[in-house]
RNA sequence: GCCGCGUUGGUCAAGGGGUUAAGACGCCUCCCUUUCACGGAGGAAUCACGGGUUCGAAUCCCGUACGUGGUACCA
């Protein structure tokens, strides 16, 4: 049997954290087993269409390197898949589960369900369901009769078609993750399978398409774990427990307190979407690890690793990795707390291990976009492998390399000031002569140069080494100084110390 | 309220009857470096609580507490 995972969202805003990870243990799984992975958009509330939104998943899915072989945009021969295309195929389910008399037709109008509730509400049951205790007090095909159903029907009165749950059945099934579930079906409400725009709800259209499509493997949030009775049921009815897919029901990655949301993020100050993302309908906007400044590798290993491990105490991972190693069976159960701090780390872990002249690239990326025009690669190359151990994020290398490109606008002068005499001043001034004379450049001359020079002058050389560097960079940080020298070249170094010792005079 | 799922340091977690209860992130101390980092050496857990079972329990069982998800003609 062919092993086939999906993913199936529903377009209607950002893809969070939570989201790409069911994708990459979708995708993972899949892969190892040689099988495919499948992208479904579930889009059958047409009051939440966002427009916008399918692309926007694709291009994160694209982003992350998890790319579906069947789906909208790849095609396969199980489509359509969008939901939304497939609305016939859902009604012809849904009256075959009336015919079997597991399903009947409610006519009850929002209205009467919401009298309903506030009718039998109490303490005890602050939100009562629709379900054995009041169905037979409702407006529906169980207690109408054919004839007053079918009267109602052709008179175009809109109906909805609601699963009719077995009395006392104890619905059991096995979770890869969570082991034997059980659920006592006098606590499962009547959902509505489709509704009265004619669309199915979640509940019809996963375990159709999941039959439709062969879907051997289904992963999804456990939020979904409540409503898992009503799917086994209905694989039940329609297509055979032995046909039903593999569930996994994945732990719920949380935020500071509870569901992470995106809220969490920018009142943490951490990204939550996978891309930025701006809601065209209330124009707000929430960040992505991608622009943050996230490298995809990374942001799928911490992805991978929030909720699995191997055993081992490796923690990064390749794609190629993980698909190797990647087993079911080693994923959590609890919750996991997503911590920003370890994210980032992942990130510089991924800045350190990627090839130089792929980090080169992308480094060229995030600087051009930031407004630098940047000279040659081989220049960036260098300046790349330089500074790359201090940068966490992609996006940091602008403010740790930016000094290699252009002369600092602002010096941090109070750091040398205190310590600041004539003497100083005056080894500055004789070592620009010793540097003009240079016709060799490179690090290792400079700074014996300046040794000698500081040792002549009696003046300790380590003492001397903080005020260059500020002339150089700026401010108290980057990589050896005589490098930085080298780097930039004479005249810019010269240029530097003499910008410097003008505003140190003064 | 009811139902489901869960509970090992601040966080991610290994370990599934006998261990000094791994490792990582973060934090703190120190070393390296007269910058910032990298790197290196250390420090910090009565395994939610209470009962069992057992010679022995973080590990098995039962309760309780807490957390979390669901309880829509949303997914």
């Amino acid at each position: 049997m062919e092993i086939r995972t999906r993913f199936a969202p529903s377009p209607t805003g950002g893809l969070h954290l939570g989201g790409v990870r069911t994708v990459l243990y979708n995708y993972l799984f899949a892969r190892q087993n040689g099988g495919k992975f499948i992208l479904r958009i579930e889009d059958t509330d047409q009051t939440r269409f966002v427009p916008g939104a399918e692309a926007y998943i694709n291009d994160c899915l694209n982003w992350c390197g998890l790319k579906p072989d069947e789906g909208p945009e790849t095609g396969g021969h199980y489509g359509p898949y969008r939901q939304s295309a497939r609305k016939d195929i859902y009604k012809k389910f849904a009256e075959e589960l009336i015919a079997k008399g597991v399903a009947y037709y409610a006519f009850d109008s929002p209205e009467a369900l919401e009298k309903m509730r506030n009718a039998f509400k109490t303490t005890e049951n602050p939100s009562p369901q629709y379900d054995r205790q009041v169905r037979m007090k409702m407006q529906n095909s169980l207690n109408l009769g054919e004839a007053e159903t079918q009267k109602r029907i052709s008179a175009g009165e809109a109906y909805v078609v609601r699963i009719k749950i077995p009395d006392d059945e104890t619905i059991r099934f096995n979770d890869m993750i969570h082991g034997e579930v059980s659920f006592e079906s006098s606590v499962v409400d009547d959902k509505v399978l489709l509704k009265a725009d004619g669309m199915p709800t979640y509940h019809l259209a996963v375990v159709v398409d999941d039959y439709l499509m062969k879907v051997s493997h289904a992963f999804r949030g456990e939020e979904w774990l409540s409503s898992a009775p009503v799917h086994i049921l209905l694989w039940k009815y329609l297509f055979g427990l032995d046909k039903m897919p593999q569930w996994a029901h994945l732990p719920l990655i949380l935020g500071p307190n509870g569901k992470l949301s995106k809220r969490d993020g920018a009142k943490y100050g951490f990204p939550v979407f996978a891309m930025n993302w701006t809601d065209p309908k209330t124009n707000d906007f929430t960040e992505g690890f991608k622009e943050k400044g996230f490298l995809p590798e990374a942001f799928i290993n911490m992805l991978a690793m929030l909720g699995w491990n191997d055993g081992t105490t490796q923690e990064i991972f390749t794609l190629d990795e993980l698909i190797d190693k990647f087993s079911m069976d080693r994923v959590h159960r609890a919750g996991a707390k997503f911590d920003y701090e370890k994210a980032k780390w992942f990130n510089q872990e991924w800045i350190k291990k990627l090839d130089p002249d792929d980090l080169c690239k992308r480094v060229a990326m995030s600087l051009t976009s930031k407004g630098l025009n940047l000279p040659d690669v081989n220049y960036l190359k260098k300046v790349t492998e330089l500074v790359k151990e201090r940068c966490t994020l992609l996006s940091d290398f602008y403010d740790q390399a930016l000094y290699f490109f252009k002369t600092p606008e602002t010096l941090d002068l109070e750091s040398i000031k205190p310590k600041w005499n004539s003497e100083k001043a005056g080894f500055f001034d004789d070592y620009i002569q010793w540097l003009s004379a240079q016709t060799a450049w490179n690090s290792q001359d400079l700074e014996t140069g300046f040794k000698n020079l500081a040792i002549q002058k009696n003046i300790k050389p380590g003492e001397l080494q903080l005020p260059f560097r500020i002339m150089l960079v700026g401010a108290k940080f980057g990589p050896a100084v005589f490098q930085i020298a080298e780097m930039i070249g004479a005249e810019e170094t010269i240029k530097r110390i003499k910008n410097a010792l003008i505003l140190l005079h003064a």
